[in-house]
DNA sequence: TTCCAGGCGTATC
DNA sequence: GATACGCATGGA
């Protein structure tokens, strides 16, 4: 069946180049206000909902962010930015192989993953890829972190699960575990997998914006939802950057 | 050739 | 706790 969600000022092609992911479905087609899911089954209709954050009021988001004069200019280069619940596995790997690394070398070591070793080219599981071979995908020194990864949550050491139940804190301190997880790549797990919107990862770009723009700290009107702030500034800071 | 990319681990102070 | 440096790879 075909499925039409109606979501005010979303715009699919800039939520999914943000660099928030590195692939996309290639079930959801862009409509007038909101978008139409094709070929699903009625059962996927919640994860679909969930996926986009139906919940979550843009509008409201962006009139609050826009109390600050930079997230005022930020929101209104790319208003149809929407940050996404995507599955906690494929975030965590997907941000452990971003680290110093470009984002279009990212997509591409992805997409090589999972055509090597994910079921019908889906992401591949933290099973497969705790025993695989991945010297074919050129992750360079980040092999291994992508390795341990994958081994501390096939063994249960660290539990996905249980980190969404978490606060921010010791969530953040528990993905920490793993070797090649810094503060960086913790943040992205938390905002982009676990949709922790008070993580506010702090990447090259970031930095930047914050040395020019906030030199005295991030402003109030964005508390809580700092994470997907930092998303429309991030885009906007790297397709403006003179 | 050198510099950079959604950083992190390690050594050193 | 702060700072400096090496690190795999590929594109500009």
């Amino acid at each position: 069946m075909e499925y039409f969600i109606k979501l005010e000022n979303i715009d699919l092609e800039t939520t999914f180049n943000c660099g928030q992911c590195f692939r996309r479905p290639f079930n959801v087609s862009q409509a007038e206000n909101g978008i139409i899911l094709h070929n699903i089954k009625k059962a996927d209709i919640p994860y679909w909902e969930n996926y986009f954050c139906t919940d979550e009021d843009y509008t409201e988001l962006i009139k609050r962010f826009s109390q600050d004069k930079i997230m005022k200019v930020a929101c209104e280069y790319a208003p149809g930015i929407r940050v996404l619940r995507q599955d906690p596995f494929e975030a965590l790997i997907s941000f452990i192989i971003s680290q110093n690394n470009n984002i279009k070398r990212i997509s591409g070591i992805i997409a090589k993953m999972c055509e090597c070793f994910g079921e019908n080219n889906a992401f591949p599981t933290a099973e497969v890829l705790a025993e695989a071979d991945l010297s074919l995908l050129k992750t360079g020194y980040r092999t291994r972190y992508i390795t341990d990864a994958a081994r501390k949550v096939h063994t249960g050491e660290i539990k996905l699960d249980e980190i969404h139940n978490m606060p921010y804190n010791e969530a953040r301190h528990e993905l920490m575990k793993i070797v090649g997880v810094g503060e960086k790549v913790a943040d992205c797990v938390l905002l982009f997998g676990f949709h922790k919107t008070e993580a506010f990862p702090r990447d090259v770009w970031i930095k930047r914006v914050m040395s020019e723009y906030y030199p005295n700290g991030l402003p109030d009107c964005i508390k809580g939802y700092e994470g997907i702030a930092q998303q429309f500034l991030f885009h906007y800071i790297r397709n403006n950057n003179n």
